[in-house]
RNA sequence: GGCCCGUUCGUCUAUCGGUUAGGACACCAGGUUUUCAACCUGGGAAGAGGGGUUCGACUCCCCUACGGGCUGCCA
């Protein structure tokens, strides 16, 4: 058995297979492989497994190539297909084949079906025995035949998990994998122990159902006399109901939390700490990811998905976020969403309204509803619940604030006082005051402070919208 | 069915034989307050069950239960 690669530099991969969107599980493993090779000052490949034609489609690897972006997760070089690949895969193929490791098999679905089912009949796990394995090749018929390895048959094969730790798999439970299908094509067994050999991959950081499949792949690698790289099988996500995440427990896509409106930091963070931990380290930056991150903080079990601790690190890293930053994404997340672009203007007045609500929103669809103050025209629309903070008396108390307003610096330690006089002038405390700007302001009973929309907005405005409500 | 992996508060987790089992989210109570948040203080909340090993087990071993994965000419 060859020994893991210890003092190459860091290579890892992220090897989606193109037949959907990319998974959010999928998102984290692609992250856990960035992490850790940025981290370690090493490469970060992408290689699309579209060996199989049936399900494979552009739109597929767009997909996630878009998802890849929005995590903010980048590769080195070309992004390899594996498909493009096939004559190299056939030719190890071959190669084995010469080296007396791998054999032809011509026997057919149907034989192999009556086998396994005889086998299982009579109490034994169903492995296929090909009677080709040691054939004497002038026996060969002219038929249609696969590639297949020979496993050995005794023994056991050791996986040195960084993950999982050291895992036995007897040899009789693996059979003679097919490493070339009757139409020349490889299997995926084939063609992912090829490419990762031939990109030079250190470190093979996937979904731990793969983690049977490595005591397969050791066997090529074993027959190619190749090194074996390190192998960390990451448990998977689930839902929240510990049951494997599925459409059933809503979103699935990463797209989908685009389209909900996480910020992209706060979901790497999330899908960071989701499954691996450092002490206490909770919200971090991704430059602080990225010096704390290393396998050995991987846990074992599978994490469930819990959305109200998503939206806690969202808020957080929203706060974090500069200004500018987060109207960028904003507009990322409006065109996600397929809604029109913000107009220069709006975005100006957004630009101004973000420092007053940054720190409340967890989400931009929340960031965009709380910014609502600044965006509107005049007349503002009011709805119910701040009508009702608009009658009569308090009408008759806005008449009095206005000619206070024009005046007075605009400042909130100049505006300041002016409020509190003009409550204390009408014999009512600072809320009863605050609750009619407020409608006025922003027509919602639920705003940012009635000083920063008075900020942003400026004088005139404010006044006109005072003087809107007050008539 | 067989094989493999897993199991600490509701959730994410720390602990790497000796701790009052720590933190975070969520929840509850109180405080602050200009609405909603945010924020501050406090609180309840965990080693799946059973056997071992050991002076001492969450930690090491075995069994059971439960969960997951694999068992394709899919990846």
């Amino acid at each position: 058995m060859s020994v893991p690669p210890a003092n190459r530099p860091v290579v890892t991969r992220f090897a989606p297979s193109p037949t959907g969107y990319l998974h959010i599980g999928g998102g984290r493993t692609a992250l856990f492989n960035w992490l850790f090779a940025r981290g370690q000052g090493g490469k970060f490949l992408l290689r699309i497994e579209d060996t199989d034609r049936e399900r494979s489609t552009p739109e597929a690897t767009a997909a996630i190539l878009k998802g890849l972006a929005w995590l903010g997760l980048d590769w080195d070089g070309e992004v390899v297909s594996q498909f493009d690949r096939k004559d190299r895969h056939a030719e190890v193929a071959h190669q084995m084949l010469a080296r007396g490791t791998a054999y032809k098999c011509f026997s057919t679905q149907e034989e192999i079906a009556a086998y396994k089912a005889a086998e299982e009949a009579a109490g034994r796990y169903p492995v296929f025995l090909s009677p080709w394995r040691d054939a004497d090749p002038t026996t060969y018929p002219d038929a249609p035949y696969v590639i297949r390895m020979k496993a050995p048959r005794t023994g056991e094969t050791v996986i040195e998990d960084q993950v999982q730790g050291q895992v036995t798999i007897k040899n009789e439970t693996l059979d003679d994998m097919i490493v070339l299908r009757s139409d020349r094509t490889p299997t995926y067994m084939l063609a992912v122990v090829v490419d990762d050999h031939d990109m030079a991959v250190t470190h093979v950081i996937r979904g731990d159902d793969h983690l049977n499949n490595a005591a397969r792949q050791q066997m090529v690698y074993d027959a190619m006399g190749w090194d074996i790289p390190v192998w960390a099988h990451i448990p998977l996500i689930h839902g929240p109901d510990g049951k494997k995440l599925s459409k059933r427990h809503g979103a699935t896509g990463v797209e989908e939390y685009q389209a909900m409106g996480y910020p992209a930091a706060g979901m790497r963070n999330y899908l960071t700490r989701l499954g691996w931990a450092h002490g206490d380290a909770e919200i971090f930056t991704t430059e602080q990811a990225l010096a704390m991150f290393g396998l050995d903080g991987i846990g074992r079990a599978p994490a469930r998905l819990d959305f109200k601790k998503l939206e806690n690190t969202c808020g957080h890293h929203m706060a974090m976020t500069d200004d500018a930053a987060l109207l960028h994404e904003l507009e990322g997340f409006l065109a996600a969403r397929h809604q029109l672009p913000l107009e220069p203007a709006q975005k100006s007045r957004l630009l101004r309204a973000i420092p007053s609500v940054k720190d409340r929103s967890k989400t931009f669809p929340e960031l965009i509803e709380k910014a609502r103050f600044a965006l509107v025209d005049r007349p503002v629309d009011i709805d119910d619940a701040a009508a009702k903070a608009l009658d009569a008396p308090a009408r008759g108390v806005l008449r009095t604030l206005t000619p206070r307003l024009q005046n007075a610096d605009w400042t909130k330690e100049a505006l300041e006082p002016v409020l509190t006089a003009v409550a204390a002038e009408n014999g009512i405390g600072f809320g009863k005051l605050a609750g009619p700007i407020r409608s006025a302001l922003a027509g919602r009973s639920v705003t940012p402070s009635v000083y920063d929309m008075m900020l942003v907005i400026g004088r005139d405005e404010t006044i006109a919208r005072l003087n809107d409500a007050a008539s």
